[in-house]
DNA sequence: ATCCTACAATGGACTTTGTCTAAGTCAATC
DNA sequence: GATTGACTTAGACAAAGTCCATTGTAGGAT
């Protein structure tokens, strides 16, 4: 995690010790935290950390590519810090679990001339849907 | 539509003057309102009609499998009365205009067995994102 | 090492979206 | 046309997120 922080010092970031936590909290594989988590955990390292911090902090991440917003059900967002290698979701239905998953074939070359409505498609996002094994067998 | 409210009273559905108005004001090709948005244009036929009773109703046609919920950006969920034809989204990054798609091919299939973590898989969602042609040229 | 200042953090009010409840109303059946 | 349980209503409430005026501080300048 520690080349992210690099990173964002080498675009000018100032670093602070609120985006220091809040970036070592999303350190890790299959992390999808709301942004209440991410407060909950930053508060257990830096008790005075505000959410309006937390929300900022995961805002620029965001915008800086960083940090990728998953909104898998009606709920609170998630942020994901696995950005630079491209995936997709497997959420179960029951528990709302998150896996990353990276199924074959692109999705992108999928949508035809015809199906794009003269739109510039840039992105495409998959969530996939079903129950987990914890789920399954409770 | 008129066959929708036929079919809804065929499951025992009593059928209201809100709930009428809301069926009517979801009929339609590529549309995709919010609750509000459905509320708004529900009131101008049925001034006293409430809030929650819009949200109920259009909770209910969820249920029934009659209308899906869309959430393509973290603000209020969208309701898309083309639920018996299997479709996928592409929406504006600038402006939030969503088309229904069908792209070739099949996602599910993409997943393979080893990417699913032990899940049973049972639903996939795809929303493209790019920009519109209004957009582009503005 | 200290000072400066622009950028960042804070906390609390506010907004948006949606849910819940108690009381009143009415569609469908008899 | 009376009954009844499902439906509707208004408003309080809740969760997630944004905004803003104030206070604090990282990092460059001295």
């Amino acid at each position: 995690m520690s080349d992210l922080l690099e990173r964002l010092r080498g675009r000018g970031w100032r670093l602070t010790a609120q985006r220091r936590v809040v970036a070592e909290v999303l350190d890790g594989d299959h992390v999808h935290l709301t942004a209440d988590e991410v407060h909950a955990r930053a508060v257990e390292r830096l008790p005075e950390i505000s959410r309006a911090t937390v929300y900022n902090t995961l805002g620029e991440l965001v915008s800086l590519g960083e940090v990728l917003e998953v909104s898998t059900d009606r709920r609170a967002k998630r942020y994901d810090p696995n950005a630079h290698r491209p995936h997709h979701h497997l959420v179960c239905a029951r528990c709302g679990a998150i896996r990353d998953v990276r199924p074959s074939g692109d999705p992108l070359a999928d949508l035809p001339a015809s199906e794009r409505f003269g739109f510039t498609v840039s992105d495409v996002e998959v969530t996939y849907r079903g129950v987990c094994p914890e789920c399954a067998t409770a």
